[in-house]
DNA sequence: ATTTAGCACTCATTAGATAAGAGTGCTAAC
DNA sequence: GTTAGCACTCTTATCTAATGAGTGCTAAAT
C-alpha cells in the first residue's frame, strides 16, 4: 500500500512528465509547492516507487519516467473530476446545437471536434444499425442496362449501389420485384432484412416468373451484400506532433493500422460499457504498444450503439480527455436519442 | 546547347539518383557500360552541365544531384517511352475488367492501383458533372418533423441529405412540390439546375400557396448548397517511405496540404489537357516545394471530366510513372464513355 | 585538341576524448 | 524521520583527428 507521500510523488511526477515529456528529478520535484519534502527524502520515495514498479528510469542517473504499471494506478486512483474549461464546453455545445439531422454529419463532427480539442487522434465507430429499420426501397433504371438501388432507413441513412442489368430483365420486372419487396419489408430492422428475405420474401417470389429471381439476386448484391464499417477517423496528423512519436518507424506502423479499418473496427467494437482505458502494453496490437486508447459507448435507449475513442501516446492527458470523452458520447446518445 | 556526352551523363546521373537518392560521382558514371569515358573526362563534363545549371552539388566535394532545371531538361527530352511491364499492366486490367458501374468505385479503385503500383500518393478529382443529368429528386419523410431528400443523376451518383421539416409543411406538401421538380427538372443537365430551379419553378411555385415556397427553400438548401469536391487520395502513407521525407516537419506540412481538400482540387481543376509535370518550385503551393506533382486529365467525349494525379518527391520514377498514369487517365476515360 | 592519369584539396562522416551538467544513491548529521 | 553533502553515473555537447569519397586542376598521353 502506497503511503499518502508515495501517492503525491507519483501523482506529481506522472502530471508533470505528462506535460514535459522529460524525465522527472526530484529536485523538480521538491520545487512543486504542493511538496514540503527535500530532494533527498523524494528520492528515497522515488527510489520505493520504482522498486514497486510505478516509475522507471531511462538511463541509471536519470529522473523517473511513468511506467505502464504507474499509469494504470494513475488512472484509476489518481484521476481527480477534471473541470472542463468553458472554452472547451463552448466548442462541443457549439457543435451540437445546429440542428444536424443525420448520423453521419453528427459522428463526422464529432470527430473533428474530439481531435481539435485534444490534439490527439479520435475514432469514432457507428451507429450500429440495431434499432434502424427500412424505410424505403427503391430501383431507379439508368439505362437499359444499368440501374441504381437505393435503400433507406428510418434514421435517414442512404445505401446506393448501381448495377448492370442482366438483358433478360425488363424495367417492369424490377419495378414489380421492388413493389413486393417494399410491402413486405418495410420497417423491418435492417439487422434482420438479410434473414427476412430469404424466408419470407424468396417464397412468394418463386411463384412468379424465375426472372423475379434473378432480377432478385442482383438486388441482393447489389444492396446487402457488404455492410461497409462507418469508421471516423479524425486528427491523423496529430499524431505527428507527439514528440515520442519521432521515429519515422513508429509512425508508419502505427499509420499502417489506423488505415487497416476493419481491424480497427474490430477492436473499437469489442468495447464493452462504459469508459476504458487501455495502456501500452494492456493494447493487443502491436503498433500501439507506445500508445494509448481511450474507448467509450455512446447509447441508444440502453442499447450500445457506437464507440467513440481517442488514440494519443501514452503519457496522455488522462483527466481531461476522459471528461471531453464523457461529455461527447453523452452528447451523442442525447442526440441520437431526442431523434428517436 | 549540349553535346550527346552531355545528354549522356545528364541522363545518367539523373536516372541513377532517381534509383539511389545519392549524389553521383563521376567513378560511378564511368563505370556504367553506356559509358566509354573516364571519369576526369566525366568531371569536366559535369561541371559544364553544373554550369549550365542542370546538377548540384550538396556540398564543395560531393556528388552532383539533378537541380529543378535538370529534372525539367529530362522530362522535356529525355524521356524515353517507357514500356510498362506486363505485371504493371495486368494489374491495372485486372482492376478494370470486372464490371463496375459507379462513378465513385471505379475512382476511388483507380486511386488505390495507381498508389500502389507507384508508392506514391495519387489524387484524383471528379468526375465533373458536366453531361450528367437529373434522373430522379426523391423527398421521403421519415418522422413527422424529419425528411430525406435523395437526388439521381443519370450516372447512378446519388446525393442524399436528411433535414427538419418545419411544422408548417406537411408531408404532401413535400410530395406534391417533388412531383411538380421532377416534372420540370428531369433531365435537366445538373450543373443547370440551380438556374433552372430559379427561373422556370419558382414562378411556377409561386402560383401554389407558400407553403410550397418555404418548402422549396428548404430542398434546395438541404440539396443544392453545397457540392462537395469529390477528391480520392490514395497511399497517403507512402510519402513516409520516402527518404527525402525524413523529416518530420516536411511530412507535417505536406499532410496538412493533403488534408485541405477544396485547396488540392483547386490546384487539380486548373489543369489543362494532357499530362502535365510541375517539379519542386513550380508548384504554387509552399508545401510541395520538394515534391513532383504529375497530372492528367480524363475526358468524355471532348469534354475533360476529371484529373488524376501522382504526388511524389522530385525524385520521381518520371518514365514509368507518366506512362501508368496515361494508360490509367485512358483506361478511365474509356469506362466512362462505355457508359453513356 | 581531346582525353586521361595523377594528385592536392575539400568536406561529410565517424570515432574517440573531454568537459559540463543533471540526477542519483548513500552516508552521516540533524 | 528528514536532510545536507558528496561521490558517482550517465547523457549531451563540443572538439579533434582520421577516413574516405569526390572534386578540380595540371601535365602527360593519345
Amino acid at each position: 500500500m502506497l503511503s499518502n507521500r508515495q501517492l503525491l510523488v507519483l501523482q506529481v511526477i506522472i502530471d508533470e512528465f505528462i506535460h514535459s515529456a522529460q524525465p522527472i528529478g526530484s529536485r523538480a520535484i521538491s520545487k512543486k509547492e504542493e511538496v514540503s519534502f527535500s530532494s533527498a527524502t523524494i528520492r528515497n520515495e522515488m527510489a520505493d516507487l520504482e522498486d514497486l514498479g510505478y516509475i522507471e528510469k531511462t538511463h541509471s542517473s536519470s529522473g523517473r519516467v511513468p511506467s505502464e504499471k504507474g499509469y494504470r494506478f494513475y488512472v484509476d486512483h489518481l484521476l481527480s473530476p477534471f473541470h472542463l474549461s468553458s472554452a472547451d464546453l463552448n466548442v462541443i455545445n457549439h457543435t451540437f446545437e445546429k440542428g444536424m439531422v443525420e448520423f453521419e454529419q453528427v459522428v463526422q463532427k464529432s470527430a473533428k471536434v474530439l481531435s481539435d480539442l485534444t490534439n490527439y487522434t479520435s475514432i469514432i465507430l457507428g451507429p450500429e444499425v440495431f434499432e434502424t429499420k427500412l424505410k424505403k426501397l427503391q430501383i431507379i433504371s439508368l439505362s437499359d442496362h444499368t440501374a441504381v438501388a437505393i435503400l433507406v432507413t428510418n434514421t435517414g441513412h442512404v445505401e446506393h449501389r448501381s448495377f448492370s442489368v442482366p438483358a433478360q430483365i425488363q424495367p417492369t420486372d424490377l419495378e414489380k420485384l421492388v413493389n413486393i419487396l417494399n410491402d413486405r419489408l418495410v420497417d423491418v430492422p435492417i439487422i434482420q432484412l438479410h434473414e427476412k428475405l430469404h424466408t419470407e420474401v424468396s417464397d412468394l417470389l418463386n411463384t412468379y416468373t424465375n426472372n423475379y429471381d434473378t432480377a432478385y439476386q442482383y438486388l441482393k448484391a447489389a444492396l446487402f451484400e457488404e455492410q461497409p464499417v462507418k469508421l471516423y477517423v479524425g486528427g491523423k496528423t496529430n499524431i505527428l506532433m507527439q514528440p515520442e512519436f519521432k521515429d519515422i518507424e513508429k509512425i508508419r506502423s502505427l499509420y499502417s493500422i489506423i488505415e487497416k479499418e476493419d481491424k480497427l473496427a474490430d477492436l473499437l467494437r469489442s468495447t464493452s460499457d462504459g469508459i476504458k482505458v487501455s495502456i501500452g502494453q494492456e493494447n493487443k496490437i502491436d503498433a500501439m504498444q507506445d500508445c494509448s486508447l481511450i474507448t467509450a459507448t455512446y447509447t441508444l435507449g440502453d442499447r450500445q450503439m457506437g464507440t467513440i475513442a481517442l488514440l494519443g501516446p501514452k503519457r496522455m492527458e488522462y483527466s481531461r480527455v476522459i471528461s471531453l470523452i464523457n461529455v461527447l458520447s453523452n452528447q451523442l446518445s442525447r442526440t441520437f436519442n431526442s431523434w428517436y
